[in-house]
RNA sequence: GCCGGGAUAGCUCAGUUGGUAGAGCAGAGGACUGAAAAUCCUCGUGUCGGCGGUUCAAGUCCGCCUCCUGGCA
């Protein structure tokens, strides 16, 4: 019997550094649950476990991907839920950890994504029409996921309708879950004191910065063309302006501030959702007392759940 | 010193012929099924710089004062 063990949490709350550690201690590989560390050559500014990192724990689903493909949550629950079922054969109980909130409840519950791949040629066409036209579309087509979906909403609504050409079936209907039957550990780390997380995403973005993060941009655009999407990410966007003479240093770096901390907020809505997660205010315990108790947790909760290491 | 411009939500500013005020950004909360570091939703009482005056009624008109700001000296 083995299960699976979840570190997830907002941006910069540690995910990295304890997921190496009880990585570490229990022998556990790591699985990476992060939109954008999939991609090679995105390192300083996704704050990819360093190669040092790696080293000690085996790291997987980072660096899977080419810049230039789009990587999904469908591909990743394939790719995750594989990786899982082999360590499982072993009667190894790995550790996924990451900030990407839909990577993880993909594999956790077993979402039912309608395999509808994205098609470029759809998604050309239905950009060029207004929303309202989408809108009126997709409530005929599909007025249940047209009522659930936002009318402001246009990826949303793109989608359902993507899926209605290409499928003939309403998205709505597609949709399910299929829970694994492996039992789960949620590790969760957040504060809420968001002066704390706040000075942590401004350290780190400093950190970003003497790490090499506007080299790492300039060798992208040069390597990939100026109009690779994925230099739109957050953290690579605001440098590449400065990069480009639209802002000072010190002003990218501020815009960067901000919309970490943003998006940090929406990665704690996301997270606070599922009530089987255990959490750990990082504002309140030093790495220390951290692996200390998460270590204690882990036992008990191998010991209850009958898995064997 | 003289002549202008300004002072309204944390910030930048709107505010029509007088009827006690509203946008963007920030902030707070939320949603999320093959783009998710994406996309989207909800939330606005503030001595309208101060004191007087006119008026049924003043952010809005008049006077004085304070503080910014541009020009001329």
């Amino acid at each position: 019997m083995a299960g699976l063990i979840v570190i997830c949490g907002p941006t910069a709350t540690g995910k990295t550094a304890l997921a190496v550690h009880l990585g570490t201690v229990f022998k556990a590989p790591v699985l990476s649950a992060d939109s954008r560390q999939v991609y090679r050559g995105f390192n300083v500014g996704t704050a990819k476990p360093t190669l040092g990192e790696q080293a000690g724990v085996p790291h997987f689903l980072i660096d899977i991907a080419d810049p230039r493909e789009t990587y999904t949550a469908a591909r990743f629950q394939q790719e995750a839920t594989a990786l899982i079922h082999t360590f499982h054969q072993q009667g190894i109980t790995p550790i996924l950890a990451g900030g990407t909130g839909l990577y993880i409840q993909s594999v956790t519950e077993g979402l039912v994504i309608p395999s509808v791949a994205p098609d470029p040629v759809i998604r050309e066409l239905l950009a060029s029409k207004p929303l309202t036209a989408l809108r009126a579309e997709l409530l005929s087509k599909d007025p249940e996921a047209a009522l659930s979906i936002h009318p402001n909403d246009r990826l949303r609504t793109s989608r359902a309708l993507e899926v209605w050409y290409t499928t003939g079936k309403p998205l709505s209907s597609q949709k399910g879950r299929n829970p694994p039957s492996y039992p789960i550990l949620y590790l969760g780390l957040d504060t809420p004191n968001r002066a704390v997380l706040q000075r942590r995403i401004e350290s780190r973005t400093r950190t970003m910065v003497d790490k090499g993060l506007l080299e790492e941009i300039h060798g992208l655009g040069t390597q990939y063309g100026q109009n690779l999407s994925l230099l739109e990410t957050l953290g690579y966007r605001e440098f590449r302006k400065h990069l480009h003479k639209e802002c000072t240093l010190e002003e990218a770096v501020q815009q960067t501030i901000l919309h970490t901390r943003q998006f940090a907020k929406r990665q704690t809505t996301w997270f606070k959702a599922n009530p089987h997660t255990l959490w750990f205010d990082i504002a309140n315990h030093d790495f220390e007392q951290l692996t200390d108790k998460t270590e204690e947790l882990v036992h008990d909760w191998l010991r209850k759940t009958h898995i064997e290491l």
